[in-house]
DNA sequence: ATGACCTAACTTTTAGGA
């Protein structure tokens, strides 16, 4: 079963990129962030006419999330609880059924940017955080196969950035953004890209800006957090690279893990 | 050496992103 995570960067602009990475990968189930549409405007006969099944949670202009499966999507859930004035959409959660009874919970997840630092914007990224925390605790309770895959918006730690001293002032970076993801880590979920390979260097960002992606100078930020119950089914990590070089690209990539888990 | 982008929207400028 391949389960991966994007942030499309609007996906009316880049459908055809959406069109060709579930035709050539063929994930079991894609989360989707920043889709920046309303739930009417979600390319869905196009995504359907590929098989799959769609889940949006979207809104107008920015944010947005989704998730596409190709098998039965039940329980859809949007908004992460604790607080209920919080109108951003930011979070989407499904359960992925299997045959022979089995099943997945997945979670799409755009995580608060937080810039600039110091702001009111930074204290709600990391007020967001604290509340997935709690939400990913009650789910660990569950003892279930559970993938909360996204962008978290945190680099996790220095060998996932190439220029660190250009992000030293930026939420990414910040030492309570890294705290707060370690905080994930240690309720005992496994960060899938890090169970796999150890090296630095390893982005799924690169800035549209000052040739950052002709210079490689990326980020790691689009993560997939595993249960204990999915990491032990761990087989392998992928970072879509190629997706970066394609014509008007989205500025992140996609990031998929398979898991030994059987879809037919 | 320096500067360099992209997207949506009550669009010709601003807000948001990272």
């Amino acid at each position: 079963m391949i389960i991966a995570t994007w942030n499309v960067n609007s996906v009316k602009q880049r459908l055809g990129h959406l069109q060709k990475f579930l035709t050539e990968t063929r994930p079991d189930v894609l989360c989707l962030q920043e889709i920046k549409c309303v739930d009417e405007a979600f390319p869905r006969l196009e995504v359907e006419d590929l098989g799959y099944n769609v889940a949006v949670h979207g809104q107008k202009g920015f944010n947005g999330v989704a998730i596409l499966s190709r098998l039965p999507l039940a329980d859809v859930t949007p908004r992460l609880p604790g607080n209920e004035e919080d109108v951003q959409s930011r979070y989407l959660e499904a359960v992925i059924s299997l045959p022979g009874g089995k099943s997945v919970r997945v979670a799409s997840i755009y995580l608060p940017n937080g810039n600039p630092i110091g702001t009111e914007k930074f204290t709600y990224k990391l007020a967001w955080m604290d509340r997935l925390r709690n939400h990913a605790a009650e789910l660990l309770a569950l003892e279930e196969p559970t993938i909360l895959g996204g962008d978290y918006n945190v680099i996790p730690e220095f060998k996932d950035v190439s220029d660190p001293e250009a992000w030293a002032n930026d939420a990414l970076l910040q030492p309570e953004s890294r705290a707060a993801y370690r905080r994930l880590l240690g309720l005992g979920y496994t960060d899938a890209l890090r169970a796999c390979d150890d090296r630095g260097g390893l982005y799924t960002f690169w800035d549209y800006q000052a040739g950052a992606w002709q210079k490689n100078k990326g980020i790691r930020i689009d993560h997939l957090l595993l249960s204990p119950q999915a990491a032990d089914r761990l087989k392998e990590v992928e970072i879509h690279k190629r997706m970066r070089a394609l014509d008007k690209p989205s500025d992140h990539v996609p990031v998929s893990v398979t898991l030994d888990l059987p879809t037919d």
